[in-house]
RNA sequence: GCGCCCGUAGCUCAGUUGGAUAGAGCAUCUGCCUUCUAAGCAGGUGGUCGCGCGUUCGAAUCGCGCCGGGCGCGCCA
């Protein structure tokens, strides 16, 4: 068991000694904002004092009168108004990374309680291009699902993509009046997308052209045969361009379940809830009302249309159910945009009305809006949106150009293969590193400045380690972890915080707080590069010592970043 | 009008149960490549955490009020 967590265990049971009845699940051991203090501190002592009245300070005499971690720590410290203070002992630090590097463990432990979560992300659109609305989504989803798989749990990811709907009235139209083959051939969402965008326009111009939309959805809608072929067709050739794209970020889903999955859902789900009273008539429509939420008082949910449609609430409804039998989660996460946060509450209340407090959890993880540079959603100059395609290719290409002018003696392929993996990690890495709820500034030259906090700073961090073990001749990766200048100790020290950190990622669904553990892994490890050296270390011990600190630093970077969905290279 | 989010260094942003002297990147200034990759390192400059009041031993963080900005608010998703 890693240090920090026997620390919490042994002085959550103190605490209880001392204070039976308290809830010691919020005693917590967390790394020191500052090393002066010490290795790791426990604030809770103080707000327990708080809520009872007690001195803090005395409890903390108390509690520690109960606490025996010496084992492990220095003598504990009571500091200010009652922070503990544990400074960890070397050989206790010394125990743990040989422990990793003879691959115990890497610094994480898998959860003893797994559970069950469904991912809902990406979500894009059948006919139309991925563009950067779907980039978030779809690598916020991702990284959440590395991390929770990684700690031990069971993820299903599920990509709820749009393939139903009235734009398909006017795709069928432009499919049967317009359709380029050959250009269907060469670019198929291109062709599907301009069938649409026309017959779109003619819409709003011509009445008849929109009563044949209507009429094409209808004969859709009714199992009609043709329409039916097209429209596969129509998904098919989209999944093959979500493939392309997921295969570029690595991204995958263990279910592709659209909307239409949902079709045959939908009507009895209507009249199951008017049957119980929880949805009603209003203005021809069908509707949910939540009188008794004062959030959601004003703002019904409509689960059928005036015309006898459905929308989405009422998909969403059928597929949260259709998810909680199929798979009985613990929890179900959605990725989406924060403006849709008034229907995810409004959905999460209807589906309490109807199945009443569920075991799962419903947690609507949103993000902000990605902006251009002159604060509005961002657009290509002409105002189009950004492809993502477009979008990754400018990635590979600019990091191709700054990888040739930095490595200009690597072979042409092995550029290429850098340019990509650099390139589209710092794609990822630009949209992991915000806190999500921020609307973030897209900026073509910050993303692949490569420089700074970014992707490649990390994977740079990953290849000069890799570079060392290319030129060691020898040198155990198993050695003797002798810890002597400060910048090891350091490095060392915070190599114990990844587990921590991971759990809080998975906890919060904040990718970003990786992002930063992992960068500062960096700046750790390069510090100790420039100051300590290793193949030339003053002797053997000290050598297999520092060539162990390397290897195990370069594990946890390749791991941390294979949870945020980048890759890693040997050499850049 | 109501609701949600935001306001932290010149710019872009972090800031983990409220916790110790508010951090990073970029920009700028000064050093460091006969030594494991300088996509790097060490250091300097730079702050009324939008404003005010309150709660607390302690507030960027919690509460109330104001100012400024973004988004959402019934038949699109």
């Amino acid at each position: 068991m890693l240090p920090h967590k026997q620390i919490e265990l042994k002085l959550q049971s103190a605490v209880r000694e001392i204070l039976p009845d308290a809830d010691v699940s919020i005693v917590l051991v967390r790394p020191c904002p500052d090393p002066k203090f010490g290795d790791y501190q426990s604030n809770a002592l103080m707000s327990l004092a708080k809520q009872r009245k007690m001195n803090p300070r005395q409890l903390a005499e108390n509690v520690l009168a109960k606490l025996d971690v010496s084992d492990i720590c220095e003598k504990v410290e009571i500091a200010g108004a009652g922070f503990l203070n544990f400074r960890l002992k070397p050989a206790a630090l010394a125990l743990t990374l040989e422990a990793a590097a003879r691959s115990v463990h890497l610094f994480f432990e898998k959860t003893s309680t797994p559970k069950t979560a469904v991912i809902d992300f990406s979500s894009p659109n059948v006919a139309k291009p991925m563009h950067v609305g779907h980039i978030r989504s779809t690598i916020l989803g991702d990284s959440l699902a590395r991390a929770l798989r990684l700690l031990g749990h069971r993820v299903v990811t599920d990509n709820h993509i749009g393939d139903w709907g009235t734009q398909f009235g006017m795709l069928l139209v432009g499919w049967k009046r317009e359709l380029n083959s050959a250009a269907l051939a060469t670019d198929a969402i291109g062709e599907m997308e301009r069938l649409y965008k026309k017959i779109s326009a003619e819409c709003k111009e011509n009445p008849a052209v929109l009563e044949a939309a209507r009429q094409e959805l209808v004969k859709l809608q009714a199992g009609d045969a043709e329409n039916l072929k097209i429209w596969r067709e129509m998904i098919a050739l989209s999944q093959k361009q979500f493939d392309a794209i997921y295969g570029r970020l690595d991204v995958k889903f263990d279910v592709t379940l659209g909307e239409s999955f949902y079709n045959d859902k939908l009507a009895p789900l209507v009249d199951e809830l008017l049957k119980k009273g929880i949805a009603r008539e209003s203005e021809g429509a069908i509707a949910i009302f939540f009188e008794d939420n004062p959030q959601l008082k004003a703002h019904p949910a409509l689960i059928r249309k005036s015309d006898g449609g459905f929308n989405y609430s009422t998909t969403d409804l059928a597929t949260l159910a259709y998810r909680l039998e199929k798979w009985n989660p613990d929890e179900i996460i959605y990725v989406t945009d924060g403006r849709q946060q008034l229907h995810f509450q409004q959905i999460f209340a209807a589906f309490k009305k109807w199945h009443g407090e569920s075991k799962a959890k419903l947690a609507h993880v949103w993000f902000g809006s990605i902006l251009g540079e002159d604060g509005k959603p961002f657009k290509t100059r002409s105002g189009e949106t950004v492809k993502l395609s477009d979008l990754l290719n400018e990635a590979e290409d600019r990091a191709f150009k700054i990888v040739s002018e930095k490595s200009s003696e690597l072979p042409d392929a092995q550029r290429k293969e850098i340019a990509r993996v650099v390139g589209i990690g710092a794609v990822k890495y630009a949209d992991l590193l915000p806190n999500r709820q921020s609307d973030y500034v897209f900026s073509w030259d910050k993303m692949l400045a490569l420089q700074g906090n970014t992707a490649p700073y990390l994977q740079y961090a990953y290849a000069r380690i890799k570079s060392i073990f290319r030129k060691a001749e020898s040198g155990s990766r198993e050695a003797e972890i002798k810890l002597a200048a400060p910048e090891e100790i350091v490095l060392a020290k915070h190599l114990l915080n990844f587990g921590l950190t991971l759990e809080a990622m998975a906890e919060e669904y904040r990718p970003n707080f990786l992002c930063n553990y992992l960068f500062e892994l960096a700046g750790k490890f390069t510090s100790f590069y420039e100051n300590c050296p290793v193949l030339k270390a003053e002797n053997e011990t000290t050598r297999n010592s520092r060539l162990a600190l390397c290897d195990l630093t370069a594990r946890v970077l390749k791991q941390g970043l294979d949870v945020l969905g980048i890759e890693v290279v040997e050499q850049m």
